[in-house]
DNA sequence: AACGACACCGAAATCGTTATCGATGCCTCG
DNA sequence: CGAGGCATCGATAACGATTTCGGTGTCGTT
């Protein structure tokens, strides 16, 4: 016998003997062939069978020149008989990256978190990496819970959009912890300047801007605007570029044309008193929730949309393509800022070298449709 | 020296000089603090740096009953100085267990599986398991890639619900390869006897029935189907259900009433000829997105909704909710479907014995609103 | 004084994989 | 016939953590 010099051919048989009794013993203690062939093979299990080495058997596998034709052909065809797939475990271990990165969202109910998430996971897989979610549902604490649940799993990167209470309370602590584990952050849309990482977004304070400009432009004079409770960064942006545009036209900004709603949930009954309250001709919303509702408001009101009131909403969801009159938003392209995000990410777990951390702006556009008049009035 | 006996005084001082020496190499190559504190720490690290064993530090952090308190306290605080993390990819390796599960979903448009993930994700996350997702778009091959992806990361197990697709080519042998790598597998609602797995789902003939029935008492006796072409398993259940309704209330089922639509997108023209030549008084619509349009195009034709049509739509979503009228649908109450199939995954990997394959069925309710009349007519 | 119990700690195996470094024959060439 | 090259393969370390087992010194008991 030519092999087997390291290890008596002896050894050899009486492993190998072992490895079929023990399968045969999980074959007949189960009593089911599904289970019998669901064991996991590893390179271990088909060096015995073949009676070679692991290593071999590694390099056959992997097309190793150093190996024979004829050992590559047999290690080939066991490992197809047996589904052999290997360890992602244990190559990651090797490795020491796990090809997964970690996405934290505050909510899914919004059209523009589950297209960002598109962007994200579609690029990713594109370029092999697996993508975990959690919610935050714009909870400091459970925030903490799914950075915490992420970096257990052993991510290499986080994309995150920051949770409303975050913002609020200026609670960083959880999120540094980040980057003291070496981890990589992106954060998009909800962004700060207190976490070291990159940032991805859209411009709200210029969107807003050249949203209202648009209204004022149609020939709007009293623009309201409903937004959220203010502990949001970006309506707070949305808010300044919306009085930027009043005032660049000299039209006055009225702090009883914007309403703040909690964010929880819209109450008709405050926009019925908003309304019938506040004439206008026209309103921005910094979403198409908001938007719409307000607009079922307006309607019952005996207003018609958009001639005696335009409306203007953010997030190009299905409420704003199938709403009756269909919703004028501002496309925030959810897809392109969470494909940019995860590139971001990718390129950084990637590069060997330490990158700097950078700010990205995804242009905003405005799609109209019928909730605004074609022509100027 | 008490210690030291196993292994010389002086290697183990050269090794911490060593690992101190590499550290300061990284912290002046970088020039950055952040990345300095950045490294990731092992129980090497720890032990190196406090001149004790490995093993000695990981039973000292897993609160072993054979560390002294002195030595415990010293491992704990410098653990928390550098924050350390036990790397999880190494315990996976050993506990051959990656708390990990994946769900393959057909999109996340839709609102109902937008919540059957909330479900899974909350479940799961509850459990100390982590989520990851891919999307089939529907398409065979995209699904065969998703699963691949997520077989290779190492998941446990994987929650699914069947491409279009791959019901229509009746494709199973990438699903039954899931069984072959002994994963579990769970599938909701398009859910297959084809391949070995539990199956959560609705009662969709029954629920259509119950839909029918509730439009038939209501007085409405021209009662049409909007569906999508028929390789969808659950959409011909709810045909089935909506026949038997018809056929027990002694009304004739025409099938000029049912229109198949092509799943990718609604065209409004094909909707506008089959209410101009098909007079009904109801509508039950397979999902949201159909029903809202629908009534769109029966509005412009000047019927009234409820009055003179009535609607019934599928999936609990926002767009039945703040549509107008607000739409009357069955509700496949996802949330709940979703963490039955993470309950009954999870329970899967956790037990030793192989449990039988089972069917859960969710039951259903008929969420009423606008667009259905609350008395007969 | 000798022996055993006990407290405390370290070495080594293990999980599955890859990469490095030998090691073995065989063949060829001088 | 011996040396060296080549083709082919195996042993081993490493990744980071846990766990079993064994070892050391101390102290108390007889």
């Amino acid at each position: 016998m030519p092999r087997g010099y390291q290890q008596s051919p002896h050894t050899r048989l009486i492993n190998r003997f072992v490895a079929d009794f023990k399968r045969l013993m999980l074959y007949i203690r189960t009593d089911q062939i599904l289970v019998f062939l669901a064991k996991k093979y590893t390179l271990k299990d088909l060096a015995l069978e073949l009676n070679i080495s692991i290593s071999t058997v590694s390099k056959a596998l992997n097309n190793s020149p150093e190996i024979s034709e004829d050992t590559q052909k047999k290690v080939l065809a066991l490992a197809q008989l047996y589904h052999y797939r290997p360890n992602s475990t244990a190559l990651r271990l090797r490795e020491s990256r796990s090809n997964h990165i970690g996405v934290v969202l505050p909510d899914l109910v919004h059209h523009f978190f589950t297209t960002v998430f598109k962007g994200i996971e579609e690029y990713a897989n594109a370029r092999g990496f697996n993508v975990s979610v959690c919610f935050s549902d714009d909870n400091t604490q459970k925030e903490k819970d799914a950075i915490d649940l992420l970096l257990d799993s052993g991510v290499d990167g986080i994309i995150l959009s920051l949770a409303g209470q975050t913002q609020q309370l200026a609670a960083w602590s959880h999120l540094q912890e980040v980057a003291a584990q070496g981890t990589h952050l992106v954060m998009f849309d909800r962004v700060t300047d207190h976490v070291p990482g990159d940032q991805v977004m859209i411009d709200d304070m210029h969107s807003a801007y050249k949203a209202t400009q648009r209204l004022i432009d149609l020939g709007c004079t009293r623009i309201a605007l409903l937004t959220t409770e203010s502990y949001l960064s970006v309506n707070q942006d949305r808010q300044s570029g919306y009085i930027k545009a009043l005032k660049e036209s000299n039209l006055t900004y009225e702090a009883q044309r914007v309403l703040a709603l909690p964010k929880s949930e819209v109450d008709p009954a405050s926009l019925r008193t908003f309304f019938a309250e506040c004439p206008v001709d026209a309103v921005l919303c910094v979403n198409e929730l908001i938007a719409v509702q307000a607009m079922h408001v307006v309607t019952a009101l005996g207003k018609r949309i958009p001639e005696d009131v335009a409306f203007v909403g953010y997030n190009n969801g299905m409420l704003s393509m199938y709403s009756y009159p269909s919703l004028t938003v501002v496309d925030q392209q959810g897809y392109l800022m969470g494909e940019k995000s995860a590139e971001v990410l990718i390129d950084k777990i990637c590069s060997k070298t330490p990158l700097d951390i950078s700010k990205y702006v995804i242009p905003t556009t405005l799609v109209e449709r019928n909730s605004t008049p074609n022509t100027r009035k």
